[in-house]
DNA sequence: AGCACGCCGACT
DNA sequence: GTCGGCGTGCTC
């Protein structure tokens, strides 16, 4: 009916719109709709900003509070599928919730701005006019013979079929032997969800059952998928995609690294028969485009990816999935600071669907929503196929340490020969790259550190260089001390993986190591390739840091030692415990997850430390209950709301004046507290002074009111800025 | 985020 | 004398 139409495109030439840009700026800006345009809100606008001009989205009618002479016009209309209005809500959400402007939080959902084009056709080449005067080489017949059966084919695919080069083929074209015609748009291969799933064990059949349950029905629940590592979490979820998918609605799975995903690609792909559209920062160019506008258009039915594929345009979301929930990594601490494990709840509230939040070693908040009955909860007690969970036992490192100047205590040093003479492969765990994390100069005693950041220079060996690890800076050991011009004095203090991989080198001669760190494995294909080689047993043992700790399988691994267990204990955080318990027993788990028993060597000089108590013991449930009481004793969250404001500048004077200025403003209400300022963790980074006031409210205070009134109050200078944290979690 | 405007060091 | 460094501010 005419009636629906016009109420379905609200917009006419001569109305105002607001268009939210992709930009941090405050507000949405007024535009008027030109002549011959309707518009509805959604709808992907190209709008003039200053000189250029710039893509946003009509957000709805305009504010009427701009001048006449300052509006301008809408452009055109981008040829993308509208903003589906649930993602418009998510936007608007995120922006009032971490106190980010909504352009900032728009800026996420509109990442790939080329997408915003109609897409290109795809070009195919089918058989032109038979010409008998066609000079014919061996690779043009090649060509015509691969043209001569089936459909058509683009440059790529046929100058490959037919083993040439693509000059061949346009050479042919030129000669009219064939010719290009264009294609409607290539579906996706579809993920199947008749497939077949695998046999599953009798609590995973029952967890499978529930998800699957809830995912037919819809509607907004959240379940925390709690089963130990090598339980089949996996194959259990699955189970909700496939449902999911059969009701027709888009999967979203959102996993924190996703570099390290080539084990769950080749997973989802045998269940499903195809592989789901990826998302991360590493796409090419054109991938990136082809996924955004898969998402929009509907094609891509099940997305796997980092934290920022939360912000893509699904018009169908009906699931989410939140693997390895507990991971600090789906905190964005960068641009918009965000969670993106819980932004993910949100999003399913909004489309009221349900999500599946799955851990071995679920957060604290997790856990705590779970014994207030807000999250459901299923376990999955055991490993899958009968395997064990391995033996964890501590080293104690006062009683029985390693040779002076070595890493590897006695103890842990026997249990790598016994292994590796056993046949087997090993993992030691040491959660700090490079060779060694501090340099001294041995006659007087200097340290070698970053000239713009409050840290120390890492040696890294093997590329001859000293890096600081917050800014990037490099630089090559100086051949004398910068302080007091001593030649040859320089001290490495402490052990990296690099170092650890020279002690094992020398313990061990001709031994098959790799080392995985973040400089090593960069991305999805180093990680399948460190895969692959411990797989075909090419290597004998990895030697890595943190990111071993998540996702792999490696079948004869029966060893796992962790070199420093006490490392992320140091340092007042808040969270230290929780996820050095949580690191710990993920990195634990990578041992013995077939039919050999696998056993854990865990160094410590604080065996005495609940962690590691709860680790010895697998006690999780009393760890986790003394966690809990801890926090909310302190009011702390999850009982407690903190937001983390950091003002920085390079003009340290006017950093600190700002700092008190914001602190004599502090919002003065019931359950609301705030602390500093105090010098930010790192006092000085990339060059940049900071400090750090805290803001500590009761869990029932409305805590961006506050921040948001607070921040209006005091006007600074702009060569300072502030970043809110809300529910900061790394505390720098 | 761009892009323009504006105020201090090394060039024809 | 200017070219240009990026620090600061504005964009409906």
């Amino acid at each position: 009916m005419p009636l629906t139409r016009a109420s379905a495109r609200p917009f006419r030439p001569g109305d105002l719109v607001r268009v939210l840009l992709p930009l941090p700026l405050d507000a949405a800006y007024d535009y008027r709709v030109g002549e011959g345009m309707s518009l509805q809100a959604g709808d992907f606008v190209s709008v003039p900003l200053g000189p250029r001009q710039t893509a946003g989205v009509v957000w709805g009618p305009g504010s009427g509070e701009v001048a006449e002479e300052r509006l301008k016009e809408v452009l055109g209309l981008l040829e993308a599928p509208p903003l589906p209005d649930q993602s418009m809500r998510f936007v608007d959400w995120v922006a009032a919730y971490t106190l980010y402007p909504a352009g900032a939080v728009l800026k996420m959902a509109m990442s790939v701005p080329a997408a915003l084009a109609a897409p290109k056709p795809v070009v195919a080449y089918v058989r032109g006019r038979d010409d008998p005067g066609l000079r014919m080489t061996a690779a043009r017949r090649r060509v015509l013979e691969v043209l001569a059966d089936g459909p058509a084919r683009s440059l790529s695919e046929l100058a490959s079929e037919a083993a040439t080069g693509t000059s061949v083929v346009r050479g042919l074209e030129g000669a009219g032997a064939i010719r290009a015609v264009t294609l409607p748009g290539r579906p996706m291969a579809q993920p199947d969800w008749r497939r077949p799933g695998p046999e599953l064990s009798a609590d995973q059949a029952s967890a499978a059952r529930n998800l699957e349950a809830k995912a037919r029905r819809g509607g907004f629940g959240v379940t925390l998928l709690d089963g130990v590592s090598g339980s089949g979490k996996t194959e259990v979820y699955f189970q909700a995609v496939a449902e999911a998918l059969k009701r027709r609605r888009q999967v979203l799975v959102l996993l924190p690294e996703i570099a390290l995903t080539a084990q769950w690609l080749d997973r989802f792909g045998e269940r499903f028969g195809a592989e789901p559209a990826e998302w991360h920062s590493d796409l090419t160019p054109a991938r990136r485009r082809a996924a955004w506008r898969a998402v929009a258009d509907g094609g891509a039915r099940v997305v796997v990816g980092a934290r920022s594929a939360l912000f893509l345009p699904y018009p169908e979301l009906g699931l989410i999935v939140v693997d390895e929930e507990h991971e600090p990594s789906f905190k964005q601490e960068e641009g918009v600071v965000y969670n993106a494990r819980d932004m993910a709840v949100v999003r399913a509230r909004l489309g009221d669907f349900p999500i599946v939040l799955a851990s071995a070693t679920p957060s604290l908040e997790s856990t705590v929503n779970v014994s207030t009955g807000r999250y459901e909860t299923l376990l999955l007690p055991d490993r899958h196929a009968g395997a064990a969970l391995p033996r964890i036992s501590l080293i104690d490192l006062c009683r029985n340490p390693p040779a002076r100047g070595r890493w590897l205590s006695p103890d842990l040093e026997g249990a790598l020969k016994e292994t590796l003479a056993a046949g087997e492969q090993a993992m030691l765990f040491l959660n700090r790259r490079g060779y060694a994390p501090l340099t001294l100069c041995r006659r007087c005693g200097h340290r070698l550190k970053c000239p713009s950041c409050t840290a120390w220079l890492v040696e890294h060996r093997r590329r001859g260089e000293l890096l600081c690890h917050h800014c990037g800076h490099r630089a090559n050991r100086p051949a004398r001390c910068p302080n007091c011009q001593a030649e040859d004095k320089f001290a490495a203090c402490g052990p990296g993986v690099e170092r650890l991989a020279e002690e094992v080198d020398a313990l061990l001669p001709g031994i098959r190591y790799a080392i995985a760190a973040s400089d090593t494995i960069t991305g999805p294909k180093a990680a399948q390739e460190l895969v692959r080689r411990m797989e075909d047993h090419e290597i004998d043992l990895v030697i890595g840091t943190q990111i071993v700790a998540k996702g792999y399988h490696f079948p004869l691994l029966t060893l796992v030692g962790a070199i420093d267990a006490d490392l992320g204990l140091a340092g007042g955080d808040l969270r230290a415990a929780e996820r050095t318990f949580q690191l710990l027993t993920q990195v634990a788990g990578r041992a013995g997850r077939e039919r050999r028993p696998g056993r854990v060597l865990v160094q410590t000089s604080m065996p005495g430390h609940p962690v590691m108590e709860a680790l010895a013991s697998a006690d999780r449930e009393r760890f986790m209950e003394a966690e809990a009481r801890a926090r909310r004793d302190a009011a702390m969250p999850p009982f407690g709301k903190l937001v983390s404001l950091i003002v920085s500048g390079t003009d340290e004077a006017a950093v600190d004046d700002a700092s008190r200025r914001l602190s004599r403003a502090a919002p003065e209400a019931d359950g609301v507290r705030v602390l500093g300022p105090a010098p930010a963790p790192f006092a000085l980074l990339r060059g940049r002074h900071r400090r750090r006031l805290l803001l500590k409210a009761g869990r029932e205070v409305a805590v961006q009111a506050h921040v948001r009134r607070w921040l209006q109050s005091v006007s600074l200078p702009g060569k300072v800025r502030v970043q809110v944290d809300v529910d900061p979690y790394s505390f720098l």
